[in-house]
DNA sequence: TCTTTAAATGTTATTTTAACACTTAATTGT
DNA sequence: ACAATTAAGTGTTAAAATAACATTTAAAGA
């Protein structure tokens, strides 16, 4: 019978996190050390179970503000992997989420207690069960967003010099972007505010700053566009 | 705990599919009339449970199979879906997936077992729960879909007339598309063979028939383009 | 004041896209 | 037989987007 309630089996349901953030060395994701049986030691996403009050988006929030503190992120579901032995300990579904965060923001304390780390995606280490899977769905996923929608808001800093910009782009989309081109077409999106300050650590002309503006960054967001680098 | 197996709840998983065909009125999706409580009567997507032994994609085939009688199918994962309140009966997750089917190739004999029913996408009733929530997930994941690879291989049946491709993705993209720009786009792609046969039906010229080259087809599924229509 | 360093800035050729209308092949009706 | 009908088939051009490309500038430090 297709469609018994009552005999329908139940399963676990967690829900894994690809965390990815953003600094002078590029893009990277932040992974912890497991602290418990099975592949205890081992390198792994962010994971949890849902709770049966829960909501999946809900979950993904909780899992992340557990292991690093930040609340109000953004987080896009990515896929459900449900292979048989995915978990061996039990089946497990797995709901995977991404999220992107500022590196600054986050809070150290509780990234250190849960022995977490910030790999550059180039170097990640072999993760658990199926999380090298999700890991490069992941960043799949962020390349097709970066070239359909507006991305950096959730990863840089307040304040930012092109180059970031520029910079955030290459690592997502692992290639070489000419500065010219580039500048002229995040321009011609209209969702950068010029500020008249000046970061001169990096060069003796100094760089201007800028900043988004999130509410031409917001529209941008909800209708997709094809930017091709 | 964030991680303890034996504490965390289970929960019902369901797989739901929306169904899409094509014919002479255009983009369709397939539906059933439920036979059972709640929503008995109702128009709704076909689902079923997840087993224990069973991956998601398997369960999806599954479902499909068992109301259409089809094999061999094009499915892909849509999304996941987790209100609390979503299934009024019992708390149950559902992971949606699409399907695209010749509507030619369906066991019409199931189907009218199940009480199924053909729907143009423009006319498609209330649905139960939150499954027109999905099917209109749905239709933006085809539409994106048919943007950045091709699609009809699916939907038409083995031979067909150009002035049926067109209306496919017309209908898809809900949109008129000009005729000669079409076929160049379509024709750079080259995924189409023409054929010596005609067509004598539909008009008294008559119009080539062609097929799907279904290895470069295949090939141009797995890499992504953009072709703006 | 000369050197150094990253930042800032425009132009042009090429490619892609969008807009647009007439001819053709065959049948049907007179 | 020929005129009318119907959908099929076919190219050109203007506009827009993209890709390729190099020099100048502002300030600090030697």
């Amino acid at each position: 019978m297709l469609n018994s309630y009552s005999t329908a089996d139940k399963v676990l349901l967690a829900v894994d996190c690809i965390i990815f953030g953003f600094d002078e060395d590029g893009l990277k994701i932040l992974l912890i050390k497991r602290d418990f049986e099975p592949e205890k030691g081992k390198w792994s996403l962010m994971g949890g179970f849902l709770r049966k009050e829960e909501v999946l988006d809900d979950a993904a929030i909780r899992v992340l503000n557990t292991y690093t503190g930040l609340q109000d992120i953004y987080m896009e579901q990515l896929y459900t992997y449900s292979e048989i032995d995915r978990d061996p300990v039990e089946r497990t579904i797995s709901v995977a989420y991404y999220a992107l965060i500022n590196i600054e923001n986050h809070n150290a304390e509780l990234i250190q207690n849960y022995h977490a780390k910030w790999f550059s995606v180039s170097e990640v280490p072999k993760l658990i069960f199926d999380h090298d899977n999700m890991l490069s769905h992941a960043i799949r996923r962020l390349r097709y967003r970066t070239s359909m929608r507006p991305v950096g808001f959730e990863l840089l800093p307040e304040k930012f010099k092109m180059s970031q910009l520029l910079k955030l782009y290459e690592s997502i989309l692992d290639k070489q972007i000419d500065k010219r081109n580039f500048i002229s077409k995040i321009n011609s999106l209209d969702i950068l505010i010029k500020l008249d300050e000046k970061d001169m650590t990096s060069s003796r002309k100094g760089s201007y700053l800028y900043t988004f503006d999130k509410e031409k960054y917001d529209a941008k967001l909800l209708n997709n566009f094809a930017l091709n680098f």
